[in-house]
DNA sequence: TTTTACATGTCTCGTTTATGTCACATTTTT
DNA sequence: AAAAATGTGACATAAACGAGACATGTAAAA
């Protein structure tokens, strides 16, 4: 059971789609005052809101990016200009599909369950982190790689966590410092670079080189 | 970081849309053989399937629901027959959005990190800057163009950055210096022009020629 | 308690890499 | 043509990083 925000200037349509969506057992409310729906998006506390972009006063993307400033919900845009330009637009204002007009009830419907299982359905996922065949078990602070087992002490398993959950992304020395030694009086810039040191030879032993990538000047990278 | 499948037949459109793709920070892979896809899946392991619907020995919905016995992974597909009923059968089926051919790369792009986000919890897409099909991946400081991927150099990073932001506009040598130098006591002016130097180097060497053109007395521009 | 093992921080010095500067060439503007 | 602005190869070097060795602290084992 859902509960479902509409936010749809034709009325007569609105309430068509309330009607379909209640019929598959969610709770459905639709917006009235177009002024401002932040207080109603704040008091009903949807889980996903199917927004129009045409409306008075303000536009569907306006609402949206109101809506990211306090909420992570899916928001599905509705649209009768449906051209690339708009579905790029609203896809980049962090909605979630594009419904084109004429609304067809029966696709909306499936959209909107697909983004529901997408957004709530998910089971809960085991605590690890992988990459390139590595698993980082969060549990245990352990790696395991090629059947192999690795332990970590407690700074090499933070500093390939931090890693290994920015993946894709340099993370400077200085977020790494912060990470491992933010309660400590102070440490050395070097100390860093040797806990490095001291992770890529473990890692290098179980066959993993070049794993953790140097940024001059940056900071570092999985790779 | 994301591994995505895509399972089409027109090996052109998918070698033009793993292109996109890797261009924008992941990793992807075409599945080759269609009388059987599911060792590739499994080997593979991605985290999102980009499936065409017309396959030769069997469609896409067979091969989506195949997926569906084994796994959660997000499912898009793609088909020319972009009607309501497939639409329809197509989130029926566990897929969870529909791109309509032909394709085009900025949509899929746009659906494809729509899709990611609401799977993976992903804090928002990879900020690029992109440009005469040149992507510069504000992640990990490279750019890819025509597939191939090159290594900047903090200053040369923050040189292109700075033009790519203001893309149509030119830069003044003043800019970059500040943007660059701030900090630090005291360059030479010529400093700036010998980093330019090192960047072009760079991109002309990837094939991309008069990336940066210079405004004799107001500054740099990208064209 | 003593012993052992290991994690961890720091010192020192070696290596790499990016970067700044100079000198001179080339282009553009006046 | 002269002047100004920008381009570029070569060189020097300092910043950034890597790594061995050693000292200290802590916790478990004997």
């Amino acid at each position: 059971m859902y509960r479902i925000m509409i936010v749809e200037d034709d009325l007569s349509m609105a309430e068509a789609m309330k009607k379909k969506i209640e019929a598959w057992g969610n709770e459905c409310q639709c917006v009235s005052d177009f002024r401002n729906i932040i207080p109603a998006f704040v008091e009903y506390d949807p889980h996903m809101v199917l927004m129009d972009i045409m409306l008075p006063f303000y536009n569907g993307y306006h609402w949206c990016s109101e809506i990211r400033r306090i909420s992570d919900v899916p928001v599905l845009f509705i649209s009768s200009a449906s051209d690339n330009m708009n579905i790029v637009m609203a896809m980049n204002m962090g909605g979630d599909d594009f419904i084109p007009k004429p609304v067809d009830l029966e696709v909306m419907m499936a959209k909107v369950h697909a983004v529901l299982r997408r957004a709530y359905d998910m089971a809960g996922r085991i605590p690890v982190l992988e990459h390139r065949g590595a698993v980082l078990n969060l549990n245990d602070t352990s790696l395991t790689y090629g059947g192999e087992r690795i332990e970590l002490t407690k700074n090499e398993f933070r500093i390939l966590q931090t890693l290994m959950e920015n993946k894709g992304k340099v993370v400077s020395r200085d977020t790494l410092m912060t990470k491992l030694w933010q309660m400590d009086s102070y440490v050395e810039e070097n100390t860093l670079t040797v806990n490095v040191t001291r992770l890529r030879r473990k890692l290098e032993g179980a066959g993993l080189a070049d794993f953790i990538a140097t940024k001059v000047g940056s900071g570092y990278i999985i790779q």
